[in-house]
This record gives structure tokens, sequence and C-alpha cells, in this order.
DNA sequence: CTAGAAGTTGAAGTAAGCTTCAAGTCAAGT
DNA sequence: ACTTGACTTGAAGCTTACTTCAACTTCTAG
């Protein structure tokens, strides 16, 4: 086997995603394998990098339909060269920024809440669908599950 | 029908829920409905007030069994009163706080990172799986969907 | 050559939080 | 009584990002 190939056990314990999510990317087309002449996937080096790109985009929240058209929308198709990267996460940045603005303001809402037991339907900050809920849309807000600690009782 | 009791559709509309969802939540067994002699759902005023705070605790990013635990957690299993509030929206201004903090670091480190183009394994934070992931645990994180906007192609 | 590790596939399962559906029941107005 | 419209139920479906499983096949060391 050529040296410049990786299996995919060895691109999963130097990229830290489990072979099965590798097997996944692939037909997510998000990344791509060669194939040896008994049908196992061998990977170039540069779907590390790729990898990398994903781990990094994904913790900073895209779904993986986004990250696909990120890596599409580069030119050629390929793999994020440092100009990309500097455009690219600049980007993301500026998505962190209104993330960490819109947390902030329902931080300070509740805080305006605290001690007054509203929780009124008309009028809470909180709870209120005509406010928090009309600015952020209808639903729930999913909040990080990484980095959320569960709350212990009261 | 007595004046002091909702209908579903009643609920749903002052709450902003869909009724499926009150029908979700009941057998999640977060609210409580009687029953009319025709077996319809009736529902006492106060059920609004622990809507509010049910959606109130999904914007802070609550599951629904924490939402559970902290409404089952309360003294005699009754909705919140003004002093309950007070000590848990202070619980999860903490919460917030955390998360903001989270969210911050990890844009300041993708900050540091722009125009680096590392996005080495071993060394970038926005990557790397020995630093951000294990700060914050394996896999990914996932961030609110409803605080964020879709990104255009770069 | 052969045992056993490593890899392959498609299909199904998981989690959370609901929504949608089918089929039937209840309530209210005329 | 009859027609709507509101409501009931359990079961299945949806979404995202994977993991797990079963049943094989391939590769590698001895």
């Amino acid at each position: 086997m050529p040296t410049d190939l990786l299996t995919i056990t060895q691109i999963a314990e130097r990229s830290g995603f489990a072979a099965s999510a590798l097997r996944f990317y692939e037909r997510a087309g998000l990344i791509h394998a060669e194939r040896s002449p008994g049908g196992r996937r061998r990977y170039a080096r540069t779907v590390l990098r790729r990898l990398a790109f994903i781990r990094a985009a994904r913790h900073v929240g895209l779904t993986l339909d986004e990250i696909r058209a990120q890596l599409g929308g580069l030119p050629e198709n390929r793999t994020p060269t440092r100009e990309d990267w500097a455009a690219i996460s600049a980007q993301w940045r500026e998505r962190l920024d209104s993330e960490i603005d819109a947390l902030t303001a329902l931080r300070d809402g509740l805080t305006s809440c605290i001690g007054c037991g509203c929780l009124s339907l008309e009028r809470c900050k909180a709870s209120n669908p005509g406010d928090v809920a009309r600015r952020y849309g209808p639903g729930a807000v999913y909040l990080p599950r990484r980095l959320r600690e569960p709350l212990s009782h009261p």
C-alpha cells in the first residue's frame, strides 16, 4: 500500500472522528476517498485538513449542509487555503458575535426580570412570545448542548 | 362550560404553543388538564403561567427533562411563585453567562486564527480535538438554531 | 494456508421535540 | 336531526448527525 494514502482507521485516529462518521461524511459528500483494489477506502492526506475545517465549522455551529455549501463555494471546490480560511473564519466570527449578542440580550432580559415574578404573557421579556420569541423566530431556542451543564435541582 | 376552564384551542392561542405541543407536554408530565364529561381537555388558568415558565426555560436552553425537574423541584410541585422565580432566573442567568463565556472563548480562538491558515490538527484552537473539543466534550457543539442565520456562500 | 483483525454494505436505531395523520367522538348551531 | 367544527387517541413521521448491527469480504501475520 502506498504510504501517501491512509486507511479509515488512521484517518479516524488522526482526525478524531469515528470511522462511522467518516463514512457518513463521505455519503454526505463532504469528503472523498480513493479505493484499494479490494474496495477499502484510501484517503489522501488533504482529507485531514478538510476534516479539521469540518470540525472547526461544527464548533462554530454550522450544519453539515452549510459546511458542504462553504466547501463547495470555494474555487475549484478545493480544501480551504490560507486565504480562504481567513475570509471564512472572519465570517464565522461575525456569526459568533451575533450569537453572543443574542444570548447577552436574553440574559439581560432575565436579569431585569429577577424578583419581579411577572412571567406575564403580556409583559415578561423572557417568556413573551411577542418579544423574545418574535425576535428569534417561533418555537424553541436550542442552545449548545456541549456548552451546557445540567442544572441541579433548586 | 364554566368560564374558569379553558379549551386547548384557547390555551394554544394565549400561550403561543401549538395544541399538539400542549398534548405533548401533558404526556411528558409538564402540564395537566382536567377533562370535560365528554373527555375534552379543560385547562385551569394557572397552566398559562406554567407555560410561560416553560417557554422562558426553553429560551434559556433547558431541555424538557430539565424543565420537568425544575418544576418538580418546587415545593408542593407548584407553579413558580415570585420567590421561586427569582432564585431560578438567577440560576438561568449563570448558565447563560457560562454559555456566553464559552462562545466568546471560541470566537477569540477563531480571531487569533484568522490569517494564520493553520487549521493544524496539532495546533489550531478552532479545530484541534485536544483543545476546543477536549474542553467542551467529544463530538460536535450544537449552537442555537434559532439564534443562527444561514451563512451565504463566500 | 489460515486465523483474526480490519473493512465493506445497507438498513435500522438514537436523541429531542414536536407535528401530522387516520379514524373516530363530542359539541353547538340551525 | 343534521352538519360543521373542535377535539380525542395512538402511531408514525420529521430533522440532524451520527452510531450500531448483521452479514460478509479483504488483508496481514505467522
